[in-house]
DNA sequence: TTCTTTATTTGTAATTCTTATAATCTATTC
DNA sequence: GAATAGATTATAAGAATTACAAATAAAGAA
């Protein structure tokens, strides 16, 4: 999982010109307690008894702060909105069709794909992303029911 | 490539209840001549010297009797803006990060990679999508310079 | 502690992409 | 050449995200 931990995440913002607010320490803290790889608006909604006053534009703002500290990755899949994801280590989703639940995957990469594609198409490969789409357990259940 | 010729997907369409219109096979048209997997804007442009009074709903609500169809496949990435591929035979596209060009990439498959994500997560494995990212022979040759 | 500096938050407006709606138009069928 | 039902158009509405400027507050220095 390799994810920093929430204490290493401050530090490295701390190393910068970013200052800790309690806003920020509260949609730090949130993405780390969340395995779910939330939206923009599921930190907001989730912060909002704390922090009633908090602008959904705190929310953005940071979570870009975030990401240029190199602390949080941005998904975005086709479905509207971005998730957010403070495992920064390489890992692949796994994603339901039905609920949209999302489970990490680790698989040891993808090199071959990625030399074989530089020979045939002349690009300089740097990195690759991959999605893989089905049904859960749950939603599968359900539907057996 | 095996993207279903134009004459095809007007016969597609036509088996259906979907009529033939100047716009709607202007845009096909223009699908089937491009291998650039334009935007819905893009393809807009591009028709409104010979559709000057064309709407911009006209092309989004072609595209998606399109897709309904089968005959057109949309490619979302994290950027803005959807694209369309014509092209709906399995393929990876590579794409450039300076700028923006897309690739077609043709690999045999991952099933390895699904076959375990299936035993690891549980999950009914239905498909995937993989993308490769890099510079393109153009953009690096302009960054030498 | 108090002051100063400057990053941050907030509220709101603006942007962008896409879809909904209703009136008008037109491709197909009879 | 009607009649029917699908298509187009213009425009408004939606949703996600960003821009902006004023108010606020964190961090370090005195
Ligand atoms: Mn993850
Ligand atoms: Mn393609
Ligand atoms: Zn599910
Ligand atoms: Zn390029």
């Amino acid at each position: 999982m390799a994810s920093a931990s929430l204490q290493e995440a401050v530090s490295v913002l701390k190393s910068t010109n970013v200052r800790m607010t309690p806003q920020r320490h509260a949609i730090l803290e949130f993405l780390h307690s969340s395995m779910s790889h939330p939206t923009a608006d599921d930190i907001y909604k989730s912060l909002e008894e704390r922090f009633p006053n908090m602008s959904v534009a705190t929310v953005y703002n940071n979570l870009r702060v975030f990401k240029d500290a190199g602390i949080v990755k941005e998904l975005t899949y086709g479905d509207s909105s971005s998730r957010f994801d403070c495992v920064t280590s390489d890992h692949y989703h796994v994603i339901c069709n039905d609920c949209g639940k999302i489970v990490d995957f680790h698989y040891p990469g993808l090199d071959e794909v990625e030399t074989l594609a530089e020979h045939v198409t002349g690009f300089e490969i740097e990195d690759h992303r991959l999605e893989i789409y089905g049904t859960c357990t749950e939603c599968t259940k359900m539907s057996k029911q």
